[in-house]
RNA sequence: GCUGGUGUAGCACAGUCGGUAGUGCAGCUGAUUCGUAAUCAGCAGGUCGUGCGUUCGAGUCGCAUCACCAGCUCCA
């Protein structure tokens, strides 16, 4: 007999070799039913394992991260079965779960059709219909090799598995998978699916192999489920900061004009306005000065900082000017440095806080365009931090702090900081710049109390950095921030400080945006807050909504004092029944209505409907104006 | 750039078997003078993304091209 100590610390004794679906079920039978994967002494695997030793097991249903992840797994191999049974000639390539659902590569002469999708997914409903159970078996490597024989991909997988590696496949019905695990038990445990797309993908994601065709789908154990995921991602189709760009008409996009080429419509602006009237503020306060510098620059200028050599397939080629080459700027960094040559600098004027809003020009590949998110010219709130060696740690911390302190100003309080360490190849700067920036950049998350992920490698040959990424609406990641050491063009303008004992030193450059463009962070903003911006953003802050005409007077008179207080303060006039004026100022999601009738006038007041709160009845105008006031002022959310 | 999909009025969409285009909203005009999410009527609006081809005839079929959408790769 051993012994099996449960979740909640109880314990019971089974006959040694009892499958845990049997304990499952021996516990209860909507455990049992429920049960899709098996945590024993804290390692996932099937929860058709045979116990032979003493164990803490614990039960996973469809809810866990890891239970859904054997889940969407064992959709992914339905999947690949029914193709397998469609198309005999694709091979089989990788197959996982990802963060919502799965895929699978095939490599396959053609490519899946929608029509394709939906057989394969009628395939997939006989498969779990057929209530294959699932095995697990291990073989030595020859063996496993002669099995997958006829799998190149798979080959290549097994051969490239350390030698101590246990080879493990999972069989259902005719289809055998290399594959860790864990899966569910059988086929017919998958319930409610649905294939979601087809896409292209590099084998190994490298663009140098050969393309494979790879579906996405999710899975769920209720039809519910699965219907509440298809709506939620209609939701999120509503946050889109496309869609509320055309609907509230804040950018737009021109055929003519060219892709990823912004056009701020005169709401957009407004929001961007007030975004970058703080932006500047804060840097005021932060101890930065603001630069302004060219859109364009001689080709010797990007050949010294390399730009030329190392980042050419970003840039656009070059305009002749007086038999010349310049380039239009792809970043803002050799400005500044010019800047910083243009006179010598002493350790006693250290540090060194430029700000611009740059607006650079970059070659994107046609396919990443995506509505804000990433364009071809876009405005960088760039800074560059020029420093002594032994001011660099207090230097990242300020900017850090800085740094979420405005994401936190526009309401982000989720996102994901990234810390990218030195690539293992091609690097300039000696191992202990490296080392030490490193640190500080580390050092400082940990100061703020955060945590970030280690991309090891990861970083710029010409520095470590730090990168913080907010979602979007269907929860893809965006680069905003970022906090990059230079080790390379100080280096290639020969950038230079006296020292206290009067010799030359190089100064440490720090390249960072806050924000990180204009364009993506209005984009994810817009996202943030479904297009109902906060009254210190909203690009109409109050709309006055006279009921009659012989309101018009009084309704104009309001709006004329708003704006006088820097207020967008606009008033529908228009021969409209107060219902459908409301109805469309809520439309255009306004923070502030105030109606105007009769008594109104008379009593020299104003009836506030809000945005969030609805009717709040008859204010002063006064008492509205100095409520709406110190919600600007405090940049409430 | 690659794989697949989409492109019809300002916007959202319909358009059968190939027979020269419709609906709703918005717009304009008129009527309506009204208190918290749509008053009524009339009018106007399109080289069906663009080009070439097949056909007696193309929004519809084929090819090319541009743009957009999803994903891959890349990145703020």
């Amino acid at each position: 007999m051993i012994e099996v100590t449960l979740k909640d610390g109880s314990k019971k004794s089974y006959q040694s070799g009892t499958n845990v679906y049997d304990i499952a079920k021996d516990i209860s039978q909507g455990l049992a039913r429920a049960a899709v994967a098996a945590e024993i002494n804290g390692k996932v695997t099937d929860l058709n394992t045979s116990l032979y030793e003493d164990c803490t097991l614990n039960l996973l249903t469809f809810d866990s991260e890891e239970g859904k992840a054997t889940y969407w797994h064992t959709a992914s191999h339905i999947m690949a079965q029914a193709v397998k049974r469609l198309f005999p000639n694709v091979k089989l390539a990788i197959g996982p779960s990802i963060e919502n659902g799965f895929y699978y590569d095939f490599d396959s002469e053609k490519s899946f059709t929608p029509d394709d999708l939906t057989k394969i997914e009628a395939e997939m409903k006989k498969i779990i219909k057929e209530d294959l159970p699932i095995e697990r078996f291990t073989l030595p490597r020859d063996e496993a090799l002669k099995l997958m024989e006829n799998e190149p991909y798979k080959i290549e997988l097994i051969n490239e598995l350390p030698v101590d590696a246990e080879i493990s496949f999972y069989k259902q019905g005719e289809f055998t998978d290399l594959c860790s695990g864990p899966h569910l038990p059988s086929t017919g445990k998958v319930k409610a699916f649905k294939l979601i797309q087809q896409a292209g993908a590099y084998w190994r994601g490298d663009e140098k192999n050969k393309m494979l065709q790879r579906i996405y789908g999710i899975a769920f154990p209720k039809a519910s489920q699965l219907e509440e995921y298809l709506k939620m991602l209609e939701e999120a189709e509503k946050r889109d900061h496309r869609k509320l760009g055309k609907e509230l008409e804040l950018f737009s996009f021109d055929e003519e004009v060219g892709p990823g080429l912004v056009l701020w419509h005169p709401k957009g602006a407004r929001v961007r306005m007030r975004i970058e009237d703080f932006w500047r503020q804060e840097h005021i306060k932060n101890g930065y000065d603001i630069v302004y510098t060219p859109h364009i620059g001689r080709g010797k200028l990007w050949e010294t900082s390399g730009h030329l050599g190392f980042y050419k397939e970003g840039m656009y080629s070059a305009m002749d000017v007086d038999g010349q080459d310049f380039y239009a700027k792809p970043m803002n960094c050799p400005f500044h440095i010019a800047i910083y040559k243009s006179r010598l600098y002493s350790y006693r004027d250290l540090p060194l806080r430029w700000a611009e809003l740059g607006t650079v020009y970059r070659y994107e590949k046609s396919g990443t365009l995506h509505g804000l998110l990433r364009v071809r010219g876009f405005t960088q709130d760039d800074a560059h931090l020029f420093c002594a060696p032994e001011q660099m740690p207090d230097e990242i911390r300020r900017v850090l702090r800085f740094c979420l302190y405005m994401l936190d100003a526009f309401g982000f309080d989720k996102y994901k900081i990234y810390l990218s360490t030195k690539p293992k190849e091609k690097y300039v700067g000696d191992d202990q710049m490296w080392a030490d920036a490193t640190k500080a950049l580390k050092e400082a998350v940990i100061a703020e109390g955060l945590e970030c992920d280690i991309d090891e490698g990861g970083g710029a040959f010409y520095g470590p950095k730090i990168d913080i990424k907010i979602k979007d609406a269907l929860n893809r990641e965006w680069q905003c921030s970022t906090i990059q050491f230079d080790f390379n063009e100080p280096e290639r303008f020969d950038m230079t400080y006296v020292a206290p004992d009067g010799t030359r030193k190089r100064p440490y450059m720090i390249h960072r945006a806050l924000l990180g463009s204009i364009e993506r962070f209005f984009g994810v903003l817009t996202e943030h807050y479904a297009g109902a911006f906060p009254v210190w953003l909203a690009p109409v802050q109050v709309k006055i909504l006279p009921i009659l005409e012989s309101h018009h007077e009084y309704a104009n008179k309001i709006a004329e004092k708003l704006q006088q207080l820097d207020v967008y303060a606009e008033v529908d006039l228009r021969n409209e029944k107060i219902g459908y004026k409301i109805r469309e100022a809520r439309l255009e999601k306004i923070p502030y209505m105030l109606i105007i009738g009769d008594k109104e006038v008379e009593n020299q007041s104003v009836s506030v409907r809000s945005r969030k709160d609805g009717d709040l009845g008859a204010m002063n105008v006064d008492a509205f104006i100095s409520k709406l006031m110190e919600e600007i002022r405090t940049r409430a959310n």
